[in-house]
DNA sequence: TAGTGGTCTAGACCACCGT
DNA sequence: CGGTGGTCTAGACCACTAC
């Protein structure tokens, strides 16, 4: 064991808050009381403390002291890819269609444009080992420099269609889930002739200033998918 | 705008990640020159660099450089409480059953413990408006300590039912998210007649150190329930 | 006024990488 | 070997809090 001070002194404190000698709410020891209890410089404790911050241990308040953090026991970090999930991945898609259409209503609210602007629909299936497992619909607001190729489109998960007109770095992405039956024309596509459920994923990517760039539907037969989380 | 310089520095770097004057896989100007270009001493160009490593943007290889990341485009940030969600809140709880059982072979499998260990088995409905929307079984290891009093148990989440016991830093929990049709015993819980999925959340929990210590299962009417996440 | 955290400096030594 | 990032020091000044 020859880890850094700073990774030592965090344990340390790690350590007694889940002991639960240190509770929510309570104070820790200042930075000048640490920096004597452990023999070390005011910045090497500050290195500590700026990592308990960052996992969630701890919060500061500036001429008061840093304090114990209520956890965040409802936070997880979610792996999501309209191609790939914890039992299936996606081997084969078909495009349906790519067309250029106008938004009716609520397409035109969620993507908070007017009815008047052009948007590109892509309809396309998913497969794995020759079965139909997933029907993908993605609506895009047109513009230049946006590549249209079939080729392209096929293939690529949404954000790997706008990779090429904008910086991923800048994308903020929302992702609503829930489950519902098919209607008549999905269970045509997914091939389903007896009850199941599906699951509905909706990606909404925003811009760096977060105006819609495009809503993708998903619509995963429920046999095909699950999600998993991990907590912080 | 008087932000501290090493925020300044954090943010002219990240323009260049955004705007794709720096490209993933690039390296960055060294520390040295950013002290330079900057006129700042090495911990303060030091603390940008950690802050563009912690948000993702950058990674650095000791004795080489700082390097930009491509971006994890699949990363999400997902809040789940069986008792809230995006669309729905419980507002009454139903103890069913509280019980000790030995687990099958399934359920001893999930908890990593043999058969013959002493299970809580816990079966509640939740209600919004009078209406049952989720039907809820928690399997929970047995030790010392534990509260098994009915009024605690009730109306508790997951996490709040172990939080007597340990402390909830300590904790890792596992999320799994799946949809299903109902089967005949959930229906008539969920007063389901009618063609409707479910979306069922499993929720595992570990101690610090990764053994289980129980598994919870909530099965949602899918019209009370959405899931919603947020990239990075 | 004394104590707290927030920012910043100008050094230092180390381990690691490439030439 | 020189250049890189990783760790660490011993100061400094500031704004804020509490008394």
């Amino acid at each position: 064991m020859s880890n850094p001070v700073y990774i030592k002194i965090a344990e340390e404190i790690k350590n007694k808050i889940n002991r639960a000698e240190l509770k929510p709410g309570d104070a820790i020891a200042s930075e000048a009381a640490l920096c004597k209890e452990f023999g070390t410089s005011r910045m090497t404790v500050r290195k500590s403390l700026a990592i308990l911050a960052n996992e969630g241990y701890i919060y500061s308040i500036p001429g008061k002291g840093n304090f114990v953090r209520k956890p965040q026991h409802n936070k997880y970090i979610l792996y999501y890819d309209e191609m790939n999930n914890a039992i299936n991945s996606v081997d084969k898609t078909k495009l349906l269609e790519v067309n250029i259409i106008m938004p009716d209503e609520k397409l035109a609210d969620e993507l908070q444009i007017t009815r008047n602007k052009n948007v590109i629909m892509i309809r396309r299936l998913f497969y794995t080992d020759g079965d139909p497992v997933a029907y993908d619909v993605k609506y895009l607001i047109y513009r230049k420099g946006m590549p249209i190729v079939e080729k392209e489109i096929e293939h690529a998960t949404f954000t790997e269609m706008i990779s090429g007109s904008t910086s991923l770095f800048a994308i903020k992405k929302e992702l609503t889930i829930y489950a519902r039956t098919p209607d008549e024309d999905i269970k045509r596509y997914l091939n389903i002739y007896n009850e199941l459920a599906l699951m509905v994923v909706e990606q909404k990517l925003y811009n760096s200033e977060d105006k819609p760039m495009g809503l993708g539907i998903t619509y995963f037969r429920g046999d095909y998918i699950k999600l998993q989380g991990i907590s912080q």
